[in-house]
DNA sequence: TGTACATCAGTGAACGCGCGTTCACTGATGTAC
DNA sequence: TGTACATCAGTGAACGCGCGTTCACTGATGTAC
């Protein structure tokens, strides 16, 4: 009747016990993911996460100093998820591993890449905020521990494994693994960008055929020396990881 | 002393003469791209564009229907400018070409890759709006008009030429196309997204590697039969380009 | 056992801001008679 | 040659909206005496 801003219908979650007000964290978290899954990233606004979570906006403020501060509570749980992600599909082509080592390393790779394709698809709006929008208001050292690192040493890891096996590797590992990832991120947006259907299946099998060109099935075991790429990448990417 | 909203300074431009109202059209475009400039897309807004082209801003309305006219109409600008640079870089390479037809075909689809990483980086902001940037105001036709099936269709005719003079490409020609695409996108949009400086230098490394292993510098004339990849990208990416 | 009080988990209303867009207007310049 | 008028290239002020954030408050629940 006189509520002269509020639009919205009226809260609906009932209010925590007493003692129990750190409930309400993670509800809005768990809104946050609901509201980047339903509208893509796009309308991630304080009010339309308290709506979502069934509460009022200034109750975020109880929780988080402010809009920065839960899109960084969100984005490191995603990080997190996807690190882990990766990890079991790494962990469960191992336990299938053959007798032949090389191509045992090269599908514990492969794993990775398709979790890593797997979960952008599938999460469009985290992945979009993840890696696509500026977040200016972050803070610089936030911006140097951005977990991204993760997902850059994680398929290190594997490229190393690979040389290790005796892969035959077309590129030095840094630069390989550097390039693979990249690609993967290139396939991921471009065909969102492009509003391509079946997304996962067309990245992963190009992804496949990258990987197949940059580290072939059989080959003798090989890896080209250091590059200026290499070196590069181990001066600009690899430090801030530690 | 009474502008009760206006914050900004007063319009600066002259006036044009009369009969010469279509200069203002131009002057926006300009005032677009320099804003796009100077704070690499963000605060792309009616207002500062405006201010840039030093007139008010329901200015603009004389010349463009809406926000979304006037951005269609700066982006087809650049995919314009982005697509020269490439087909200048094709043909300068092509005057410079050998007795070796494979190397000089090779040598235009790096051109071409090389013109691209350029544009990118150098026009971060832009190349944010063309392929980051969700306008969902834009027209479903325009959307299938969609310039950057230029960017596509060049890359594909450089690789189908290093095909047809006899190099050794390790996938099918549209999949390889399609992944030198994605590739160059996911360098330039990463190294972007890390923050990482010189990132022209290291993209452009990371796509010649990434070049030297889809297509080998010297290795005997051959193509993979075609592939579910390479169906996809027929029956998906190619036929909106007709 | 009753009651005053502190604490907790939120709410309701408003703030100032910037945004895209509208609309009545203005003042210079050309044209008809 | 003078003047009324039409046209043109814009301007100035305001509109409604959604945003992040603030701030005084409320009402239920526990605790001290």
């Amino acid at each position: 009747m006189h509520t002269p801003e509020e639009t919205g219908t009226e809260p609906s979650r009932p209010r925590s016990p007493r003692g129990q007000g750190e409930r309400l964290r993670r509800d809005v978290l768990d809104a946050v993911n609901r509201v980047l899954v339903q509208d893509g990233g796009e309308r991630l606004t304080m009010r339309a996460v308290a709506r979502e979570a069934g509460v009022t906006a200034p109750s975020i403020y109880l929780h988080f100093t402010d809009k920065a501060d839960l899109v960084w509570a969100a984005l490191t749980d995603k990080y997190a998820q996807l690190a882990a992600e990766m990890d079991q599909a790494d962990v469960a082509a191992a336990t299938r591993s053959t007798d032949d080592l090389v191509q045992s390393a090269r599908l514990r790779l492969q794993a990775q890449m398709h979790a890593y394709v797997r979960f952008a698809v599938t999460n469009p709006g985290h992945y979009r905020l993840m890696f696509e929008i500026r977040q200016p208001s972050v803070s610089t050292e936030r911006a140097v521990a951005h977990p991204s690192r993760l997902v850059s040493s994680s398929l290190r890891e594997a490229v190393a494994r690979c040389a290790e096996a005796g892969a035959m590797l077309r590129l030095p590992r840094r630069a390989l693994a550097h390039t693979l990832w990249s690609t993967m991120h290139g396939l991921v947006s471009l065909n969102h960008s492009l509003g391509i259907d079946d997304a996962e299946d067309l990245a992963r099998r190009c992804a496949d055929d990258v990987l197949d060109s940059l580290i072939p099935r059989d080959g003798p075991a090989f890896e080209p020396p250091d590059s200026l790429v290499e070196r590069a990448i181990r001066e600009v990417i690899e430090p801030r990881t530690s």
